[in-house]
DNA sequence: TATTTTCCGTTGCAAAAGCAACACATTATG
DNA sequence: CATAATGTGTTGCTTTTGCAACGGAAAATA
């Protein structure tokens, strides 16, 4: 998520005033929250990596989410409709940042630094997280899972400014996230290496097509 | 969407005070808008119905969203990262008021009460806008036709407060929503007929599952 | 280091979804 | 009102995807 404010000092002003926090350290795998309604979390990755995800009746596991270090997330940039289990799991040793709101939008009453810099943020923080959404948005709408995957690869091959680059995930957890059957992906990518679009070693994709 | 303050004076003061806006009367099937890149428009829907819509590469046609009387729309909740086509399409004949911005979180000059509600409100519009696109990505995570077919009717449903309601879509509409082939969805709705879970007659759905 | 657990890669088979085509109904439009 | 355009409903066939299962690689853990 690109913020367009010094996400450091504001994570340091969070640290230091308000007193409604709570630091916590997690190992890999554990439940770091579980998103509940009507309460208005803010949490701050502060190092690891984590994904929220879901599971759905069918005992489908989705990965709404991937977050690394300095990733916001919590409630409050996600209003639960539905009664599905949406949690944060850690997938590396985790530090998190914990913030509980009654009013996300209301100052609190000491009206520290923390506060005001987050008023003044906020929109423009949600606002990344819209353009997220809405980039995954596009991932799902695409009818194939080679074109999910090409897609995917793009947009990392964007982000990273180069045609090569490390999956963020492992192949079972990308599957996940592009919501599809596993073993469908690795055909489906063994096919993209057959036909010359991507080549790949271990983790790290190199895109071939111009 | 639903909002926390009061929309309808809102368009009122958007109408009566920042001069830099535009009204503009659509007729069926016209282009509103096109999304472009480093433009923030904000658009009010007054009147009719009118959907965003992307066209692929492969000439697949997605409905992003869908929009009703008093929906906000524009770059401003959609930051354009991939150069696919956005525009947005008037379903009935529409009213729209366009306004653009340099940059959406500043004031304008005057301090017009627009603007001053404006940049009140903006955060939980936005965030309005986020519980929208984390549905419509739940949605779209479902695995099977008849999963999604039962998460959209389900969340109809509980818009309406009811087991039986209208679609917003035509049913080559609700395809290109859902993201699947139409006529597979035309089996798929006929075959949930015939396995008791919903009566369809005409646009009205009226579920039968507890 | 030995052992358990997770992940990768693959396959055969079944199920689901997409594609293309068509007839008919309904809705716009000259 | 006649005609065109669009939407609905259906079907046969093909392709894609999902499911289940398995062996081996890699990584975590005792």
């Amino acid at each position: 998520m690109n913020t367009n404010f010094d996400i450091e000092n504001f994570i340091l002003d969070f640290s230091n005033s308000c007193q409604k926090k709570q630091k916590k350290i997690f190992s890999k795998n554990e439940v770091v929250t579980t998103y509940i309604k009507n309460r208005n979390q803010l949490c701050i990755l502060l190092d690891g990596n984590a994904d929220l995800v879901r599971y759905d009746l069918n005992g489908n596991r989705t990965i709404v989410e991937h977050f690394s270090k300095n990733a916001l997330f919590g409630e409050v940039f996600y209003t639960i409709t539905t009664n599905n289990e949406l949690l944060v799991e850690a997938k590396s040793n985790c530090t998190v940042l914990f913030y509980s709101y009654d009013d996300i939008f209301h100052k609190c009453r000491n009206n520290c630094k923390f506060h005001q810099t987050l008023s003044e943020n906020l929109p423009q923080l949600i606002l990344n997280k819209v353009t997220d959404l809405n980039m995954r948005i596009e991932l799902l709408t695409k009818r194939s899972t080679r074109d999910k995957l090409l897609g995917y690869f793009s947009l990392l091959s964007t982000r990273k400014l180069s045609t090569s680059f490390e999956l963020p995930f492992s192949l079972t957890d990308l599957a996940d996230y592009l919501s599809v059957d596993r073993s469908a992906m690795m055909r489906e990518l063994k096919l993209l290496k057959e036909d010359g679009f991507i080549e790949k070693i271990g983790n790290r994709i190199t895109l071939l097509y111009k």
